[in-house]
DNA sequence: CTCGATCCCTGGACGC
DNA sequence: TGCGTCCAGGGATCGA
């Protein structure tokens, strides 16, 4: 699955092999996962993509200024989520298409980048100016670029689990799956932990070890689980570097104890029951067992109003 | 606020 | 070999 590293890697690909290309024409084939299927190809077509650059699990292609409907020029950009299965690579157009390619955009210089992507979890939309901004600002920091402090504070202000939080985009963007895993897994700590329960140190922890994971991901052109390619057509290689991510009764590197998988916030977890000890009152095979918590009565939800 | 459930979708794994 | 079934999972959405 495309997260941040494998769309960084796939944006750098991009920037190097299609940056300054202008846009001839443009063909779409299924659309129901774009935002606007008919703009894009018509913002798309004739223009050229200036730069790539990644924004979470976004790819941002950045697109020449054009004038907007007042007749001022605006920034503008096609922003690519992978979905699951999604990819995005130039190739000669004389090269048969793969199955499942929905978006084609013929370049100048005889290659197309092709948008392809079987299960369509991808999203593709064109946004410009003032919607390009607050699309961009729906999203959390970049997990690359966060302070130490700052990740503290927003994981200890919040009672989500630290699972479910590493993998909300509007609280860090760019976090799937297997760098949560991965990056608990190397910080010892629980999926089903509450955030507001880290401790300073261990929430400084989860921070130095998201950081050097997604680095030396990025370092591997990322994990190739479902057939990911970056823009040559390589698979990563942090896959072999797995510690918890898909090892289910596997030897923990640390101890040997079994890795094993639970649900947290709808998604497998992998970790070992012995390095990341479970929280109090999340005793095994026990779900659905909310933590009474005290004084969080109606009268204090009614108070709680006007907090950004 | 936070949760779980549901839906979207196809291919791969698995059982017979 | 060829079915049918189940499952994976990012994100939107909805009800609790």
């Amino acid at each position: 699955m495309p997260e941040l590293p494998e769309v960084e890697t796939l944006a750098r690909g991009l920037q190097r092999e299609v940056a300054g290309s202008r846009v001839l024409s443009v063909e779409l084939g299924k659309t129901e996962f774009m935002d606007n299927p008919a703009e894009i190809e018509r913002e798309l077509a004739g223009t050229r993509i200036e730069r790539v650059e990644r924004y979470g699990k976004f790819m941002l292609l950045r697109l020449e200024r054009a004038a907007g409907a007042d007749g001022v020029a605006q920034e503008s950009a096609l922003l690519v989520h992978l979905g699951m299965t999604g990819t995005m690579v130039p190739r000669p157009a004389s090269e048969p298409r793969a199955k499942h390619t929905h978006l084609v955009a013929l370049l100048e210089d005889g290659r197309e980048l092709r948008y392809i992507d079987p299960r369509r979890f991808g999203r593709i939309a064109w946004l410009a100016g003032e919607k390009l901004r607050k699309e961009l600002l729906r999203f959390g920091a970049d997990p690359l670029l966060i302070s130490q402090e700052e990740f503290v504070q927003r994981i200890r202000g919040r009672r989500a689990r630290i699972k479910a939080m590493l993998l909300d985009q509007g609280v860090l963007r760019g976090v799937g799956n297997i760098y949560a895993d991965e990056s608990l897994w190397k910080a010892k700590i629980h999926p089903a932990r509450i955030g507001a329960r880290l401790t300073v140190e261990e929430a400084k922890t989860l921070h130095a070890a998201l950081q050097q994971i997604l680095k030396k991901a990025i370092v591997l052109r990322g994990s190739s689980i479902s057939d990911f390619l970056d823009a040559e057509g390589e698979p990563g290689e942090y896959q072999l570097h797995h510690k918890a991510y898909g090892r289910e009764g596997k030897a923990c590197y640390r101890c040997k104890t079994p890795i094993r998988r639970i649900v947290v916030a709808g998604r497998s977890s992998f970790f070992c029951p012995s390095c990341q000890k479970a929280p109090r009152g999340m005793k095994r095979g026990r779900r659905t067992k909310p933590v009474p918590r005290r004084g969080a009565s109606k009268v204090a939800a009614k108070v709680a109003v006007g907090k950004g």
